[in-house]
DNA sequence: TCCGATCTACGAAACATTTCGTTGACATCT
DNA sequence: AGATGTCAACGAAATGTTTCGTAGATCGGA
């Protein structure tokens, strides 16, 4: 295991894990849509995924263990919002991706984001 | 499974799967270096991650049947080569994470890959 | 030829991720 | 109250990834 503020605790906010496939798509429909229950999300990834209800919940829970998202069990349909902003997560991942894949050459990075938004507007 | 140039198969290259972490770490060894035994590959990769011999030569193999990396068996230590560029290969991460993170911002990412240069040159 | 070093191959264990079936709680409607 | 539908929780299966132990082949030197 590897939690950086173990479940309770309220140090600074620092480093959370990076979010896996499944659940960055789980981020993306929060950050869109706000807090929202369980089958909001279902409903929001039927279409980019097949996410069936008890999926999502899961990993909502999972999520939620790793202080991903924040839980509000006020009425019977928890609603989940994302802890990290989209902005803070989105540069955590090209960091990452900087340091794996680019040995660290934003230079690089930056070219070929560009390079990959000249080919998918050229298909 | 997912092959898109099944085993045997000469067809037009594109679309070779995305890279695992560990896979990622090798490839970068070999575009380092160009073709390596898997002796040179593991020794490469002792200060980053901790590879043992066998965990690199099994790595190697599955990624020989991926297509990532290609083997020649001439002498008896095989040499492996990455298959791709590490240009396309970036090319793909970087078009996949714009994807799955950034919903084909190119800008956002863009802006967040100057902002994590900053921010590593800061500390 | 025998020994030790080095190599590939194979398979399984350890671990992480994703999916879903089932259960029991609760709510709403009749 | 009883029937029906929605919900969270849990556990297990299915799949993907990473690591390593072990076996057998081959090479070179004593």
């Amino acid at each position: 295991m590897n939690r950086r503020t173990p479940k309770g605790d309220n140090m600074a906010r620092l480093e959370l894990p990076r979010p896996t496939e499944a659940e960055l798509a789980i981020l993306r429909v929060l950050w869109d849509r706000g807090p929202s229950t369980v089958r909001e999300v279902t409903e929001a990834l039927q279409d980019a995924r097949g996410t069936g209800y008890t999926t999502a919940l899961k990993l909502l829970q999972i999520m939620t263990e790793k202080g991903l998202v924040q839980r509000d069990e006020t009425s019977r349909a928890h609603a989940y919002e994302a802890v990290a902003s989209a902005e803070t997560t989105q540069r955590q991942l090209v960091s990452d991706l900087l340091d794996r894949a680019f040995g660290g050459s934003a230079r690089q990075l930056v070219l070929q984001a560009l390079s990959a938004k000249r080919a998918s507007r050229d298909e």
